[in-house]
DNA sequence: GTCGTGGGTGAACGTCCGTGCACTCAATGT
DNA sequence: ACATTGAGTGCACGGACGTTCACCCACGAC
């Protein structure tokens, strides 16, 4: 027989807080955060309407858990990159390899959270766009300090890199929508991370000759 | 005095019809379509709930009708953008600046429509996404036909056009997005339109490149 | 001049919503 | 052993929702 520990009662608090978070998360999925009812989320957790409250005040501030723990994975990922990064330092072409593979893994471990935040970005409510945009701008910057730091890339002045960078992430966060609308399917997800390598080399081949020839 | 022609029944059908549009577009602008409610909408154009009955089926299908209104819009800009395209006919560089130019004041003048194709992108009833996805698509297509026509472009493969359009055109939405977020602010939406004329150069200057040392 | 069509009305329905409030009762601190 | 705390309950409310139906009555065809 499973010997069943007692469970503190923060322990079962917690497990409650978690079991509406993952609610939120599954709910929202086909619509979006501002079409997301209370009574909805405590009935699929099994508690009732009124429980709610005990975890969160309203299903914005719950958003904002959300933002923060769909950027966390984000984050692990990029910690990810950033360390394959320092490892290998090999050529563009490995660099970009990895990245994009890193990418996909990530997407299919965390497809609700990666989900979430290329919906709610441009649909959930404004304080939760806001927390969003706000994140994806200090990604941006990361890029750049990242960028900076590998070796060839002296030519580049700081808005430069800022351009570079918003250019990247840009393009894998289309990369992360295509893939959570390809849901799985193995050939289209090659496809789309065979595109993203091809586009992310040509970003930096292209960026690689840009201050020798910045005229036309 | 103004002389009121009697306005006949047809006209007074499509004012309405009109009226509930422009509503919908208007009140889904900090939320979705799908947090947008049948009652909100008569209430805004001074009908009664049930009177929206008489023009569209659902908030879905008028949904659907936006989405083709939007990308008329849209297509009215691809064809300015093209139309400039033969008559100068020019280096890159004045293709890129003309481009832009034109994409900023496209979003300027229908900021609403391109809002509502960003939002429901991602946000919107699945229908809704799915018609937008599509009509996207078709955008890509075309400007891979397009840069293929332009000259010095022989060495790419279709393969290799459908990727370039793929890039251009989600950075080009990136853009769209960043000026909408910039609300009118001219010199934050001058600073956006910099940064994508660069970014278009990298892209084009790395994919000319691109069939030249296809390895690393 | 008569009449049918159809855009718009108004009341009513059942359902879901967020929220307030008084309550229970097991885990906890003393 | 006892008192306290707080996660979860149950009920009730007022309001917004989509949709139904029977009803107007001006316009336009005849």
């Amino acid at each position: 027989m499973s010997e069943t520990r007692p469970e503190s009662r923060l322990e079962r608090k917690e497990r409650t807080r978690r079991a509406i978070l993952d609610a939120a998360l599954e709910l929202c999925e086909d619509s979006s955060l501002v079409a997301l009812s209370l009574r909805q989320v405590a009935g699929r957790v099994g508690i009732v309407p009124t429980g709610f409250y005990r975890h969160f005040e309203s299903i914005e501030s719950l958003g904002m858990t959300l933002v923060d723990e769909s950027f966390a994975s984000l984050r692990a990922m990029l910690r990810d990159v950033r360390r394959m990064d320092r490892d290998f330092s090999g050529s563009f072409a490995v660099i970009v390899d990895r990245s994009v593979e890193i990418l996909v893994e990530h997407v299919a471990r965390q497809r609700a959270h990666f989900a979430f935040i290329a919906r709610e970005r441009t649909a959930g409510p404004p304080a939760v766009r806001d927390a969003i945009r706000h994140e994806i701008d200090l990604c941006e910057r990361e890029l750049a300090t990242d960028l900076a730091r590998i070796p060839g890339t002296d030519a580049w002045s700081g808005e430069d890199l800022r351009i570079l960078s918003n250019l990247i992430v840009h393009a894998m966060v289309s990369t992360a929508e295509s893939l959570i609308a390809a849901a799985g399917r193995p050939a289209m997800e090659e496809q789309i991370a065979a595109t993203a390598r091809t586009q992310l080399r040509m970003v930096i081949i292209g960026a690689l000759q840009w201050r020798s020839r910045a005229g036309d």
